[in-house]
DNA sequence: TACTGGTGGTTCAAATAGTGAACCGATAGA
DNA sequence: TCTATCGGTTCACTATTTGAACCACCAGTA
């Protein structure tokens, strides 16, 4: 392993439970050499990446961070942002992964990732827009979003007008509820015959839903088992993904996305 | 000089000028060896702080950082985020800085350093407040935002009530635009007999002012001299004071502040 | 087609830079 | 005063980093 890592991973020591470090507990954490933490302790600090209170001698995350996470938002186009998350989660997934972002009461495409695993693929196209408690999507959305959204979008005029019968406001807002103590939200061929998919909401910095990540799959794949593999994967991944556009999880939705067995490398 | 060291300084190499860089201009920016440079790039990469196009093979900052930075921010106190700045600013001044922010019409205080470098030092204290365009960072600040601000200072009850004579309002707007050009604003006993002070806006993340940081000094220690030596400071620290707050400096701003003779080490 | 100059990336002996057991000094309780 | 921490330093040893040379690939071009 290179120093160069052995040096990055320690910043990754710091967290919401642990904001400072003292030296021994850094020794501590990593089993590392004192010494050796030391240096490395002091390397990063001269770069800017961390930094030193005078007081208590302990450090924290540093200025340097915020200088290039400036940069890089400057720098990098959203959409190739989150690529580099996305396409592992389609590679992983072996299936058809896209972010979604609301525009007026649409989720609007913002980038898609399909991996090639299966001979039989959904193929996404930007067919008329369904309303938001249509898709799963929309749903993830929704659920982790203020009530009022929702009737908002079901007095939505296109709503309104387009289907025969009214959507039944009580059973969505059952099924939303369900959603937001699950951790994601799914579809079963009913935008689609042979259409499934499951998706999360993606979070911007104030911890406020803004768009959603989903897999589509072809229902032939898709029984409980793999269902279940899915949501588990969408929701692991749900915290890069926010992480990866500037956002942050809120701690009830971290708490439902991450398996208890989370744990800092003893 | 430590690998981590020049594997962080990589990270440095990424500007508005060169949002992508391939391996071998990072070499020739370095002058270090290509495979070294290519060991450290992978490093990097594998850390999350680089990724790499998969198209051009070229390296752009990566998504690590956008992590750490949310991290930062929700773990550092604001207040001891722009602490290691000013304290810097401080000492290379010798006078006492503060970090002000507007809460409705006034400018309070958030930090304020001081070093013992001269017997005769400024003392700051919370005396009442000060309608904006008295003070320096007030004008700072005005020079930088709206002209309707302005006008909402001029309005406010207790600037019209407490001087006898009404402050006019065309001298002001036309030192507020003299200030916008020059990059800082100044006083010089105005407020106190004996006390000058100069100012500098701070941008928030949308590029708009909303904080001010300034520097106080007896008027007796500050010629001509003295004032252009200090508001250089102050202004080579307004990025470094505006990006530890998670801000960003209009571009224009930028080159006010930025001497020509800026350039990436050859 | 073969040549040229430009990429990004790899190899391996040589040497430099990293390592860690032991040590230091300060601080805080018992 | 003694002991247990803490942060930090030293220096012999060795393992990691280094860099000249080398590959493979691509685009232009003669």
């Amino acid at each position: 392993m290179s120093t160069i890592s052995k040096a990055l991973g320690l910043l990754d020591l710091f967290s919401e439970a642990h904001t400072r470090l003292g030296l021994t507990d850094v020794q501590r954490l990593t089993g590392r050499d004192k010494a050796t933490v030391h240096r490395h302790l002091v390397a990063l600090e001269e770069a800017g990446y961390l930094e030193q209170d005078a007081g208590t001698r302990a450090y924290r995350l540093g200025p340097a961070i915020t200088r290039l996470a400036g940069m890089r938002a400057r720098t990098v186009p959203e959409v190739e942002m989150v690529r580099s998350v996305i396409d592992a989660l389609s590679r992983a997934a072996g299936e058809l992964v896209h972010i979604s972002r609301l525009q007026g009461f649409d989720l609007v495409d913002v980038y898609h990732a399909e991996h090639h695993d299966h001979p039989v693929r959904v193929s996404f196209d930007a067919y008329g827009l369904p309303p938001l408690f249509a898709t799963s999507s929309g749903k993830a959305y929704l659920a982790f979003s203020t009530s009022g959204l929702l009737d908002m979008a079901l007095a939505d005029p296109r709503t309104v007008q387009e289907g025969a019968r009214r959507p039944d406001r009580e059973a969505i807002a059952g099924e939303l509820s369900r959603i937001a103590k699950r951790g994601y939200a799914n579809n079963r061929d009913t935008l689609r015959i042979g259409v499934s998919s499951l998706a999360v909401p993606v979070f911007d910095a104030s911890a406020r839903a803004f768009a959603t990540c989903s897999i589509a799959y072809p229902t032939s794949r898709g029984g409980a088992a793999r269902e279940a593999e899915l949501a588990a994967l969408l929701m692991s991944h749900g915290r890069d993904i926010t992480e990866a556009m500037g956002g942050t999880v809120p701690p009830d939705v971290q708490s439902i996305w991450t398996p208890e067995t989370t744990r800092a490398a003893s």
